[in-house]
DNA sequence: TCTCAAGAGTTACAGTCTATAACAGTTGCG
DNA sequence: CGCAACTGTTATAGACTGTAACTCTTGAGA
C-alpha cells in the first residue's frame, strides 16, 4: 500500500477498481448522504466480498477524502470551462458564478462534501487545499481588473499581509495579475469576497433552504454578484 | 412516548434527564463531530446502561432534531438580544451580524449542525423551520428603513411573489414592518440577503476554510455587510 | 521459461453502535 | 391504596468498520 508501481496492468487495473469503487461511493452518497456511505455495501456491490475493498482505500475516511479531492478538481474543472461573454469583466464574473453553482446544483451532493468540515478541527491536506484554490483561480484576473471600493479597505489590508506571510498563496495570484502589488491584493480581496458570497447563495440553496421559496437560487446569485462586480466598479 | 404530561414532578425529572443527555451529546460533538455522537456512550457517561436513552429520544436522529432545534432557538436569542446601538439602522445591522457570528464562533459545532443538510431530501420539520425564521426576524425592520438598490429588483420581485403564495411568511413579514406592501417586500429581500452574505463568510469560518489568512472572519462579514448596507442605502 | 514475491481476494473474527424485546422495579395519580 | 404509566435492566439481533490469517494469481526479472 506504500509505494505501489504506477505503470503496468496491475496497476491499470488497480486504477479502474478504485473508480468503480468511488463511482458507487457516490451513488451511495446522492441518495442518504455521508452517514449512508458504507464499505460492505459497496463491496457487495461490486461482486467482491467486505474487506477487499481495505486493498483499495486504507479506511472509509480516506474514500471521503479522495472523494473530496476529487470533486474539488471536478468543480474547478467546471468553472474553468465557464464560457468566456468576452463583453468585459463584468460578464465574466456572471459567467464563472453560473458555471460553479450550475456544478453544485447539478450534483447537491459532491458540493455539500466540500461544503462542511466532517470532523471539528479537521484540516485538508494541502493537495486538496490546492484544488480548492483552483476553484477560485478564474476570479483572480476579472478582480484584478477593478478597482476595490473604499468599503472594502479593511480586507484588501488583511490580504496584503496575507500575501507576505504566506509566500504559497502570493505566486497563486500574482500568477494570475500580471500588474503591480496593489492589483495583487485587490484581485486577491475580490476573490475571497467572491468565494463567501458564492459559498452563502450556493450553500443555503445546494442545503435545501430556498424551497418553498420559488426558483430563488439563480436571482439570489446574480445579484448577489452583481452588487461585488459594483464594489469593484468592473466594467 | 406518544403524548405524555406536562407536569408533575415525573415529567420534571423526565425534562431533566433529557437535558443532561443533550448537554452530554454537545460535549461529544464538539470534539468529533456528528459522527463521534453515540447513543452508547452518552447513556455510560450519564451512569445509565444503554437502551435506557430511548426511553428519551427515539432515535439518534430524534435527539439531533432536538439539538439542531435547540441550536436555532439559541441562535436566535442570541440575536434577539443583540445591543442596540442606536446611531441608526446601519450600526444596527452591524450588530445584529456580530452578534449572530459571535454566537456561531463561541461554538462551531452547534452553527456546523443548523449549517448543513443531513442527508439529501430531508425537509426540517415546520417547528424548526419557524425557529431559523426567528435568527433573522431582527433583520426585518432594519431593511424595513431602506430603499434597495436597482440591481435587486428581481429579488424584490421574487420576493413579492413568495409573500403571495405563503401566508405564514407574510404574516411574519408584516409583523416587523409597520409599512406599506413596498416596505414589506423590500425588507424581505434584505433579509434574505444578508442571510446569504452570513451563511458565506461565517459558515466559512466556522469551517476553518479561513485558517492561515489570519483572523479575517470579522473583519470580512463588516465589510460584506457594509456593501449590502449600501445597496439598501441605509442610513 | 521458470520462479517467487507482491498483489488481490477469501473467510473468520473482534469490537462498536443502533435499535428492539421482554421483563422488573418504582412512583404518583385517582 | 392499587394499578397503570414510567424508568430502567439484560439479552439479543443486525449493520458496519477494521484486522488477521490464509490462499490463489500474476507479472517482473534471472
Amino acid at each position: 500500500m506504500a509505494e505501489a508501481r504506477t505503470t503496468g496492468p496491475r496497476a491499470r487495473y488497480r486504477e479502474q477498481t478504485r473508480a468503480e469503487i468511488k463511482d458507487a461511493a457516490l451513488r451511495q452518497l446522492a441518495e442518504g448522504g455521508t452517514a449512508a456511505l458504507a464499505l460492505v455495501k459497496i463491496a457487495k456491490e461490486l461482486g467482491m466480498s467486505g474487506p477487499a475493498l481495505y486493498r483499495y482505500f486504507a479506511s472509509r475516511d480516506d474514500l471521503l477524502g479522495a472523494l473530496i479531492s476529487d470533486a474539488y478538481e471536478d468543480a474547478a474543472a467546471a468553472v474553468a470551462a465557464a464560457p468566456d461573454p468576452g463583453t468585459g469583466p463584468r460578464a465574466r464574473l456572471h459567467a464563472l458564478a453560473t458555471a460553479y453553482r450550475g456544478w453544485a446544483v447539478a450534483q447537491p451532493h459532491r458540493y455539500l462534501l466540500i461544503q462542511g468540515t466532517p470532523t471539528p478541527g479537521y484540516t485538508a491536506p494541502p493537495e486538496t487545499l490546492a484544488s480548492a484554490r483552483a476553484v477560485l483561480t478564474p476570479f483572480l484576473p476579472v478582480f484584478a481588473t477593478g478597482t476595490p471600493a473604499p468599503a472594502t479597505a479593511p480586507v484588501v489590508a488583511q490580504m496584503r499581509a496575507w500575501l507576505a506571510a504566506d509566500a504559497a498563496v502570493a505566486a497563486w495570484v500574482k500568477a494570475s495579475t500580471p500588474d503591480g502589488p496593489e492589483a495583487v491584493a485587490g484581485a486577491l480581496t475580490g476573490t475571497v469576497l467572491v468565494w463567501s458570497t458564492l459559498h452563502g447563495t450556493i450553500g443555503l440553496e445546494v442545503s435545501g433552504h430556498y424551497t418553498g421559496m420559488g426558483h430563488t437560487g439563480d436571482t439570489l446569485l446574480t445579484t448577489q454578484i452583481e452588487l461585488l462586480a459594483d464594489a469593484f466598479a468592473l466594467g
